[in-house]
DNA sequence: TCCTACCCACTTCTTACGTCA
DNA sequence: TCTGACGTAAGAAGTGGGTAG
């Protein structure tokens, strides 16, 4: 079985940064994993999506609950419902603005960057409570109070929340490729008022923690299949047993040549072939890959012989009609 | 061969949140 | 009901090794 993971559909080009002003709109931000032949199979995105079977697929919505709560029709990223001009917080990460110049590093100095003229302004945040952007403690303490501690204190490690809405944006983008170029990452890095290692890390992250999700899901799915088999071979065992037990009750019968079913999946007409417990074995065994299925019968049919070998002798011209391998 | 940039795996550390006395 | 201590999960960021160009 082939397992395959759906981050979207990354054959598209990076358009996120292109149409962000409509990109919610329709489907809820979110990302969806299958059961799939490896995340680590990176640049190869189109491959991952090769498979021809259907994967088992996984709704891991990354979203909070107050996005997921909504209808679909009012699934949309808050920051985007609203002016730019509304906002009036301060940013939670506090990070130097980006400047025009993009002196930090972020400078786009190409019009035709990826960069969306609807910039949104990201060292802003609204202070509606309707998006619920502002965490207990921002609501405790003064606003913009930690930016202050943490810009007086420079030794102290600044490991701060993105904003939710920063989130957002960073799993559309996730959704749109896992990987970043340079160009786009610098694109991101603007349009969210963050530093470009800022946005490298979270990608990296957030791949980390897609392929840890993916592996739980593939480990999930192994582990059902192995307690089928496990049932499977519990199964076989028990036949197996009963088998041996009929051997012993009955030897004049087991001296008869076993019998095995052969089904033609095409007509559904069931071909007998006459041989040996022995060759029925090396049949399965064989064969086991091919079409059409054998069946091995949980008892030997019995045939009142001489009959047996006429019609095994019928039924193995049927079997070649069909195309059925015989033994 | 060295350098740079990037990725991944692992780790550290901060933050948010739930629980409980 | 409120509050502070505590535990824990999630996530941001640091570190080191590998690799491609």
């Amino acid at each position: 079985m082939e397992l395959a993971l759906s981050l979207g559909d990354t054959s598209k080009p990076f358009t996120f940064l292109d149409k962000p002003a409509n990109l919610p709109s329709k489907d809820p931000p979110g990302f969806c994993i299958a059961t799939g032949k490896g995340f680590d199979e990176k640049r190869s995105d189109a491959e991952k999506r090769g498979s021809s079977d259907p994967p088992v697929q996984l709704d891991l919505l990354p979203f909070t609950p107050v996005l997921r709560s909504q209808p679909p029709s009012q699934l949309r990223i808050p920051w985007l419902a609203e002016p730019c001009g509304a906002a009036r917080v301060l940013d939670v990460n506090l990070f130097p603005a980006a400047t025009e110049d993009g002196d930090d590093g972020t400078s786009l100095s190409s019009p035709s960057s990826a960069v969306s003229p609807f910039q949104m302004d990201f060292s802003m945040r609204n202070g509606n409570a309707e998006f619920g952007g502002r965490n207990r403690r921002e609501q405790q303490e003064g606003e913009g109070t930690r930016a202050s501690d943490d810009e007086e204190n420079g030794s102290t490690r600044k490991k701060l929340r993105l904003s939710k809405e920063q989130s957002a944006f960073l799993e559309e983008s996730f959704k749109e490729h896992t990987t970043l170029n340079p160009k786009q990452k610098l694109a991101l890095a603007k349009q969210l008022n963050l530093l470009p290692r800022q946005v490298e890390v979270w990608f990296q992250n957030r791949r980390a923690r897609t392929k840890l999700k993916q592996t739980e899901v593939d480990c999930e799915y192994l582990k059902r299949c192995c307690e089928t088999l496990t049932e499977e071979n519990r199964r076989l065992q028990k036949e197996l047993q009963e088998l041996r037990a009929l051997k012993t009750s009955q030897p004049f019968y087991m001296q008869l040549p076993a019998t095995t079913l052969t089904m033609c999946p095409s007509c559904e007409r069931v071909a007998t072939n006459s041989t040996t417990t022995n060759q029925t074995s090396s049949t399965i065994n064989n064969n086991a890959s091919q079409l059409p299925v054998e069946l091995s019968l949980s008892k030997p049919r019995i045939l009142p012989f001489p009959n047996a070998q006429a019609q095994a002798t019928q039924t193995q011209a049927q079997a070649q009609a069909h195309q059925i391998p015989s033994s």
